[in-house]
DNA sequence: CACATTAATATGTGCATGCATATAATCTTT
DNA sequence: AAAGATTATATGCATGCACATATTAATGTG
């Protein structure tokens, strides 16, 4: 017999987590069904439904029409992973942040990237190399390239005030994407655009976007040494 | 006026969702209140709350009370990072896993994760070290302190049959954690255990995981050269 | 007995309604 | 005019009900 009172589907929640977490119902046990925790509880079966689909979102349980709600078995290694515009990155921490555009051209799409965009595309790409600051010492580093045929108007852009990180977030927003975190040895040329040694580690991530299946942009991310990306989980 | 005809929750989201890929309804625009949207389409205000729900929690909108439901300036840079149990990892790739623990110590709890615990734990600590393998190939090095008050049985386990972390997440589930991703020079120590080079950029993630204001476990986890930590947005 | 058909059931979703709550806007009061 | 109290409004949530849908279990049929 339950001692909550609460009705609210977070209450309900709550107590669920509290049965799971101290094992009153073991994973992989099945749970009782909708209507009767909603009668246990004294609440309509709606708000139990907003509960358990709560749940099941995270990944604690496990609901299958007619099957019934079990508790998951692996419970879930998942972390939202909040990659923030870099200016925003660098605001948060009270610095003040600017980037400086390093290197602009059209060229055609390198072969290594062929693979990754999965379609034929124009001969054209806008490849930047950026340097993102944080007071005056380097951030990030950034090398992206850009579909023209996805963001035509990139093509006129200088990318010096506003980044292009930020311009392709407001005008040429993405359905999804891919991304990888990596770490890779400094070599000469990042060593000297992040103001530091050739060999040190550095924390990398890479993001392929598309809108729809046309590819947007590509972009590489090299943190300067002692970056971490954190998250809640 | 709206062409699309279905009443589901889900066809509503994707309305809403091209409306806002074609910029129909601009970054930092407001919306159509609620009511005003279930009439358009012809449902209960209900549903199409559930979608912008849906759309609110992707990132993608923002919404506050009495202010109404805007387009969100700066779209969600969010990704579900999945951390896999390195056995499934391994397995996944379709190779074969083992593991091998190489030292096993109880100890105090070291001055360094005081400050992450952030309360007073009793002397004993249970402290692992772990290789993991694929393919009889190092796959990636543990280090961990197991908190005993958290997970007393943990004292009599040998962890060589069942490694540490699965044997974790049966029996000692956690209720919220702590995740950093950054990257490392290999020592001489790490370097031989992961049969690489001293010096190797590798990819490093630690987790501290709680339950409730208990800590369980404190892990580090370095990656072999090459791993890549992938993830869809 | 194997296989197809049907029924039962737990979750999933939609709707109408009412009230709760946060907060922008407006209306006091000093 | 600034500060504080009030009101209006958009979202947030709970409820009772009905029906949809997936899936298991039971049943029928050759």
């Amino acid at each position: 017999m339950s001692l909550v009172e609460t009705n609210s589907w977070t209450g309900i929640r709550e107590e669920l987590l509290r049965r799971i977490h101290e094992r009153e119902w073991q994973p992989g046990e099945q749970i009782p069904h909708e209507a009767d925790l909603a009668e246990e509880f004294g609440c309509a079966r709606t708000t139990v439904n907003r509960a358990l689909r709560d749940l099941a979102e995270s990944g604690l349980v496990i609901r299958k029409r007619r099957a019934g709600t079990r508790v998951a078995l692996n419970p879930p290694q998942k972390a939202t992973l909040t990659i923030p515009v870099i200016r925003e990155e660098v605001e948060a921490l009270g610095r003040s942040y600017r980037h400086s555009l390093v290197f602009r051209e059209l060229r055609p799409l390198p072969p290594m990237l062929h693979g990754a965009f999965q379609v034929a595309l124009s001969d054209n790409v806008l490849f930047l190399k950026t340097v993102h600051f944080a007071d005056d010492r380097p951030f990030a580093y950034e090398e992206r390239h850009i579909n023209l045929d996805a963001a035509p108007e990139a093509r006129d852009m200088a990318f010096d005030t506003i980044s292009a990180n930020e311009w392709l977030v407001h005008n040429a927003p993405y359905s999804h994407g891919d991304l990888s975190l990596f770490a890779v040895n400094a070599t000469d040329e990042l060593a000297a655009v992040l103001d530091t040694v050739a060999g040190g580690a550095l924390f990398a991530l890479e993001r392929i976007t598309w809108t729809g299946d046309l590819p947007i942009t590509h972009v590489r991310l090299v943190y300067a040494p002692g970056y971490r990306l954190r998250s809640d989980i």
